[in-house]
DNA sequence: AATGGGGTCAACCGCTCGAAT
DNA sequence: AATTCGAGCGGTTGACCCCAT
C-alpha cells in the first residue's frame, strides 16, 4: 500500500540511488524545497502549462495522470514527494552530521527523552546535525538496550522492578497524609499544573510568567510553589526550543521563607510543564490566583514532589536523577529548618554524582542516613 | 565457504494537525 | 462548518552488514 499521494502514480520505492540523489540535490538548489509535492514534477511543468488550458476537466484528469508520468520520466525522479522530503531531511540535508553519537549526544538524549518521552523530533532538535530518525534508530538499537542493562526501564526511565518500591512510596505518602489530617488521594501526585499546550505561541514573548496555566490541587493550604533549584536567583531553564538542555532563568525570585513554615508546601511538577516550559504559567488554588514572581517554569527531571507535615516533610521523588540532587541542594541551602524533623528521600534512581552530591547536601543540611541501599542508590532515606 | 542470527539504519506506513478552500 | 490536502511525526519494516558457528 503506497502513499496516497503517489497511488495513481507508478513511484519507486526502496532504497535512493546515487543519481536520484544528485538529481534531488540538484533540484533543491534550484527550487528549493517549499513545495515536496511538485519535486519530481517541476522538470516538466512547462508542457503541463502549454496543455492544460486546452482540456476538459474530465479529460484533464486522465491526461494530466499521463503527462505526470511523463514529468516523471523526465524529471528522472519516479518519487512521490514524500519520499523526496524524507531522504532530503534525513540523509542528503548539507548541515547533517553524520558518524556516531558521541558520550554528551548520548547523555542529552537521555536526560530529554526522560522528560520528553519518545518525542523524537522534539529530542533531535537538541542535537545539532541530528535527524529525530537518527535518534530514534540510536534510541532503540541502543541506548534502549543499555538502560535496559542498567535495570531501568527506557520508557519511564525508572527502575524496572520498581513497581513494587514506587507502590510502596506512593503508599508512604498516602499515610503520611492520612496522618496529617489529608484525605487519602487515589493520586499520587498531590498536584498537577498544567500548561497550553494549545495556544501556546511559542513566537510570542510573555512577560508575565504565570498566565496560561492552571495549577490543581486536591489538597488544602497549598498555596506556594518552591522551585526544587538551587537558591541563586537563576533558575536553569529547560527549554526544548534552544539548541543547548539548559539555559538561566534570570530574576527568579523565591517564595518568602515564612510562606514555607506558615503553609503548607507540595511540589510537584507534570511532564508537560517541561514541555512548555517557557509557557506562562499562572498558578490558581482553591479558586484563588497565586501571585509569583516567576518568569517562567522549570524542571530538569520529572514528577517531583514534596510533600509536607506538621513535623516535617518527605521528599520523594520517583525519578530523582538530578532533580534530586538540586532539590537536595536546595534544602541545604537554607529551607530544611523551615520544614521541621524528619527528611526521608527517595534516590532510588539517582546516578552516581548524584548521590555524592545528595549526601553531601544532606549531611550538611544535619541529616543522617540511615537506611537504604547506597550502593544500589535504592530507597535512601535520610532523617535529622 | 556457507549459513543463520542479531544489529543497524534507510525508508515506508499510517496517523494527526493545521492551513487552505 | 465541512472538506481537502500537504507537512510532519512516531512506529514499523525490511534490506543490508557483521560476526559467530
Amino acid at each position: 500500500m503506497g502513499h496516497h499521494c503517489c497511488t495513481k502514480q507508478k513511484v519507486k520505492r526502496g532504497l535512493w540511488s546515487p543519481e536520484e540523489d544528485e538529481k534531488l540535490i540538484d533540484h533543491i538548489i534550484k527550487h528549493g524545497y517549499n513545495c515536496w509535492s511538485t519535486v519530481p514534477k517541476e522538470a516538466g511543468f512547462s508542457l503541463t502549462l502549454s496543455l492544460s488550458p486546452l482540456l476538459t476537466s474530465v479529460l484533464f484528469d486522465l491526461i494530466s495522470d499521463c503527462i505526470q508520468m511523463l514529468e516523471l520520466t523526465f524529471a528522472g525522479l519516479q518519487r512521490c514527494g514524500k519520499s523526496c522530503r524524507l531522504r532530503w531531511i534525513n540523509y542528503l540535508r548539507p548541515d547533517l552530521k553524520r558518524g556516531s553519537f558521541s558520550a554528551e549526544e548520548e547523555r542529552t538524549i537521555i536526560d530529554v527523552h526522560r522528560i520528553l518521552g519518545n518525542r523524537w523530533a522534539q529530542i533531535a532538535k537538541h542535537l545539532p546535525g541530528r535527524t529525530d530518525n537518527e535518534v530514534k534508530n540510536f534510541w532503540n538499537s541502543c541506548i534502549k538496550k543499555k538502560l535496559i542493562a542498567q535495570g531501568l526501564d527506557p520508557k519511564t526511565h525508572n527502575l524496572l522492578a520498581s513497581s513494587r518500591s514506587i507502590n510502596t512510596m506512593n503508599n508512604n505518602i498516602s499515610d503520611e497524609l492520612s496522618q496529617f489530617g489529608y484525605a487519602q488521594s487515589a493520586h499520587p501526585a498531590p498536584f498537577t499544573i498544567s500548561p497550553p499546550i494549545k495556544g501556546f505561541d511559542k513566537t510570542k514573548q510573555y512577560t508575565n510568567s504565570l498566565d496560561h496555566c492552571s495549577f490543581n490541587s486536591s489538597l488544602p493550604n497549598v498555596e506556594a510553589i518552591l522551585p526544587p533549584l538551587l537558591n541563586s536567583g537563576t533558575l536553569p531553564l529547560y527549554d526544548q526550543t534552544a539548541e543547548v538542555g539548559a539555559i538561566s532563568m534570570p530574576n527568579f525570585q523565591y517564595p518568602q521563607e515564612n510562606m514555607i513554615s506558615e503553609h503548607q508546601l507540595l511540589m510537584g511538577f507534570e511532564d508537560q510543564v517541561i514541555n512548555n516550559s517557557q509557557a506562562p504559567i499562572e498558578f490558581t488554588t482553591n479558586g484563588v490566583s497565586s501571585s509569583s514572581s516567576l518568569d517562567y517554569t522549570s524542571m530538569s527531571s520529572s514528577s517531583f514532589g514534596y510533600q509536607p507535615a506538621a513535623s516535617g516533610f518527605s521528599c520523594l521523588g520517583d525519578n530523582a536523577w538530578d532533580g534530586g540532587a538540586m532539590e537536595a541542594l536546595n534544602l541545604k541551602q537554607g529551607h530544611v529548618e523551615h520544614l521541621g524533623q524528619g527528611h526521608q528521600m527517595d534516590a532510588s534512581y539517582a546516578t552516581a554524582l548524584d548521590f555524592d552530591m545528595l549526601e553531601s547536601a544532606f549531611l550538611a543540611a544535619g541529616a543522617e542516613f540511615c537506611n537504604g541501599s547506597s550502593a544500589a542508590m535504592e530507597n535512601l532515606q535520610w532523617h535529622c
